[in-house]
DNA sequence: TTATAAAACAAACAGTCGTTTGTTTTATAA
DNA sequence: TTATAAAACAAACGACTGTTTGTTTTATAA
């Protein structure tokens, strides 16, 4: 709810603890990153967090839930500009890259912890990715492919090989977020076109 | 070296510790396994598992070193039953896959447990998954592909949707490893004949 | 200017972490 | 049967973990 989010004084700090507990999580992962990683990142005292959070568990959950809102908003947008059911999966694919990979942080940490990694947490987050992924399940649906096509096995190669880049992105390289996604998407439309 | 790791005593244990480590390494990740864990797995003293490694970060590497040796030898000996470029590459998918989600552990233990977050391991762990990615790349290499095709985006591509499935994949469920890899095969190839 | 509540400090809690050290058990080879 | 080395036990080390409690600072509204 918003009353427990409401900025009641103007240097309240919750939103730079949110900033670093996203950048901590995504470098390190959720289990190697400490309360008193975050506090120190944000020069406060380790105590001081748990007037904002009741548990680690629940700053994840914030997190998680910003990233999603995050990637969600600017996908939704990508896609509006486009009518072409490929134009549009292709803007959200190089949508979804970019915030990953550019935006980064809360997006990535989204798809870099994992729900079952922190059972305390496990079905909030799950139930924050799926809402998510319905996302891509419409614009797969809309696409005019053969019958005989599994548009549930598209959904998930696509999205897979997507998120997976993050193993292998470097910044600078001679690819960019925009140019992945594009190509990968060149390499499926093409196959489906006849 | 072979002699650090040779048997030298009927109960020497050090094979139980192995599937121990692996099996939890995979259920709930590096960081969040402690050595106690493993320990008791195996109903040993913690302090005990030091007179087989070094550190923490050597138990792992042994998982992973495993791991890497698995999978390499499935794949090789599924490509090895075919010419046919194409062939060649489904079969390796659907061993790359089928150890991945049948095998299970040490296979596992690969893709789930990223190099970079285990810092004093990180270099070794990503020669172990570096020797093996050049095996992808000269199956892909030996496809008739368009001269305008990608063919490391296209092997990104592949291996992040295999690699992305034990994020969604259930035992059990409607698919199996091996349908699944034939999917995303199917989906990427007929894009390629024309 | 003063009351009030938000937001932080200061200090400690019990528990867990990876690891080390010295000792004992146990299988094997002479 | 005995010497030897492998493999385990037993116990503890200091550092770090998430979290709690009581107190103090600080911004804002009356």
């Amino acid at each position: 709810m918003a009353s427990t989010l409401r900025i009641t004084r103007s240097d309240n700090r919750l939103p730079l603890i949110l900033d670093a507990a996203a950048r901590l999580f995504r470098e390190k992962g959720y289990a190697a990153t400490s309360m008193r990683d975050i506090a120190a990142a944000v020069d406060m005292l380790p105590g001081s967090l748990y007037y904002h959070f009741v548990a680690k568990e629940d700053l994840l959950v914030a997190v998680y839930q910003e990233g999603v809102r995050l990637i969600t908003e600017k996908v939704q947008a990508a896609v509006a500009r486009h009518a072409e059911p490929w134009q549009r999966l292709e803007a959200a694919a190089v949508a979804h890259l970019e915030a990953l990979l550019k935006t980064g942080d809360y997006a990535l940490v989204v798809i870099r912890v994992l729900p079952q990694d922190v059972p305390k947490a496990a079905a909030r987050l799950m139930k924050l990715r799926d809402g998510y992924d319905r996302l891509f399940a419409e614009l797969v649906a809309d696409l005019p492919l053969p019958l005989e096509t599994d548009r549930q096995s598209f959904r998930l190669l696509l999205l897979g090989a997507l998120n997976w880049t993050q193993h292998w992105f470097r910044e600078g390289g001679r690819q960019s977020p925009r140019s992945i996604a594009r190509s990968f998407l060149r390499l499926l439309r093409e196959a489906q076109k006849a």
